[in-house]
DNA sequence: TGCTTATTTGGCAATATAACCAATTATGCC
DNA sequence: GGCATAATTGGTTATATTGCCAAATAAGCA
């Protein structure tokens, strides 16, 4: 159904809706990373980073591997991090108030 | 500072990732629509209507224009919903756990 | 087996969100 | 001015999130 498409996107935005979780998606856009090398990037408590990263993993965001006694973790879907050239958009504009019709950052049709 | 720039950008997705403020962005999306129009689509009460419009502007995603007795809302920048290319194709993905190297959805640097 | 390292989970307190109703503000019209 | 319509804000309650500590689990090594 639409409205359940539509909560699942929703759930995938939150998940990312975290400076820290985000930090985290950052470090793990470089190439695999294991939850103690993310709190050395972060920096909150070792559980705390566990939390986020289940949170991050519950939205289909990353994946996980065993490895050792150490869990890495990659991004699923590298693309998620190109977004941002749209969100920094966001943030950037103080002048515009009213709807741009050009593609602004992205190629196709954006309404 | 890179810090808080994180901040801003995880604003701005925790305030896309709620199903009915993401229903409102949609019909946004199709042009100007005004709080009553909104209520429609989605269904709550008016008030609850305009507090998520309220968290959305807040975060800079749409802006607002009076006109009569109506509030027009219009996207600030009508890119932010072609990440759902992308947030789509998270939830699409049952069998790769594994890193893609590939362009994905998005043209250009994935990682 | 016992010890160390890596990570997750239980439990808890503080804070934030979400939704509703009721009341308020703002605008237009008679 | 007085009334109707449109939207926001105050107040409240229920629920969710966040972050930490402490305890539990899992894996590797002596």
């Amino acid at each position: 159904m639409d409205e359940e498409r539509r909560r699942q996107r929703a759930a995938v935005l939150k998940a990312m809706g975290h400076p820290s979780r985000l930090a985290m998606l950052e470090a793990i856009a470089g190439g695999e990373r294991c939850v103690g090398e993310l709190q050395a990037v972060v920096g909150s408590d070792l559980s705390t980073i566990s939390r986020h990263l289940a949170v991050l993993k519950n939205a289909g965001i990353i994946g996980d591997r065993k490895r050792g006694q150490q869990v890495f973790y990659h991004l699923r879907v590298p693309c998620v991090l190109n977004f941002f050239r749209c969100v920094d958009a966001v943030l950037g504009v103080e002048s515009l108030l009213e709807i741009q019709d050009d593609g602004c950052c992205l190629p196709a049709r954006s309404r």
